[in-house]
DNA sequence: GTCTATAGATCGATAGAC
DNA sequence: GTCTATCGATCTATAGAC
């Protein structure tokens, strides 16, 4: 069995149960394997296999959405791309984001400073491309959290309220209210 | 020991802790009881206490926040009370929605057709107010779950980048955003 | 109403055969 | 590399004394 096929048939555990609440009889079951397998390939149990699926997702997360902000292009674009990548990374809001299903419990004690400090290097990254569209710094800062608020509230609501077709309009809406090119 | 005390003491554990994590040794110690004693308070024991602080943080957001809209006063100023009653009912950003905090696992599993029924029925209400507010049908649908959305994604991006400071800048922007008088 | 003690199930993790 | 069997800890819940 391949590790990368192993880590996403774990994944979708954790994101709907949290970290308590992906137990390693769940764990197994969705890989069709033995409890005792999952050692072989995890020998730190559980604990491995949430800070794998964390590290991976914050990597999936930076390659689809904030890598985006890196690239050429007008910053408009890459705003716009930014937020397709967004959208990509949660299944166009049907996937709720393993890293916000860890601010729980155990998981939070254990990552959440980690986190943190991942998620202010993004909201730095962001503003500085809304600068780079030309808003003065102190705006620029207010537009990357707000941004980056409407994206995880939408993900967030998509799920509170049980309709993820209301995602794909607010990713829409929320585009046509980037600064323009 | 009060049932209402109780029920604050126990409140901050599932909201951080999620419902899996919440076992009955740290519920127990929040209340200064031994274990045994919660099941005087609460003979169906931890679903039971995970389902009445349910009942009264929907019934606590619905006085805060919801009810707000069903007030005298222009569309605008019932609006502006909603979003402080929202950002009272978080303390100001610092103390996550247990609601939320339900949305994984076994609680979700229970109570998540009841609580995407109550979101929708609150968003109705914030509907009719964006439309009492002189928007039209489609539009206000759409600025009600934007509004929502925003304050439950400053909500969790609070958590999520340890800055509880962002979320009270947050509310006076959403406030400014809103349909003018 | 609160406690100690404990039952019975499930947890994460390990041993050892194949 | 996967399995069965099992360990000790912890879980939810109950019994029964005070």
């Amino acid at each position: 069995m391949d590790q990368s096929q192993l880590l996403r048939q774990l994944l979708p555990v954790f994101r709907e149960q949290g970290y308590e609440g992906a137990t390693l009889n769940k764990l197994a079951a969705a890989t069709g394997l033995g409890k005792a397998s999952l050692y072989h390939h995890f020998p730190g149990g559980k604990a491995e296999i949430a800070a794998t699926l964390l590290r991976h997702a914050v990597a999936r997360l930076e390659k689809l959405a904030f890598s985006r902000l890196r690239k050429g292009g007008s910053a408009t674009k890459r705003l716009e791309e930014f937020v397709d990548g967004f959208s990509a990374y949660t299944e166009h809001g049907t996937s709720p984001c393993v890293i916000a299903a860890f601010s729980q419990g155990s998981a939070w004690q254990l990552h959440g400073d980690n986190i943190a400090q991942q998620f202010r290097v993004w909201n730095g990254l962001l503003a500085a491309t809304f600068e780079a569209a030309g808003q003065k710094p102190k705006r620029a800062q207010r537009e990357a959290s707000t941004l980056l608020g409407q994206l995880y509230g939408e993900l967030q609501l998509s799920r509170l309220q049980g309709e993820p077709r209301n995602f794909r309009r607010s990713i829409k809406r929320i585009k046509k209210q980037l600064p323009a090119a």
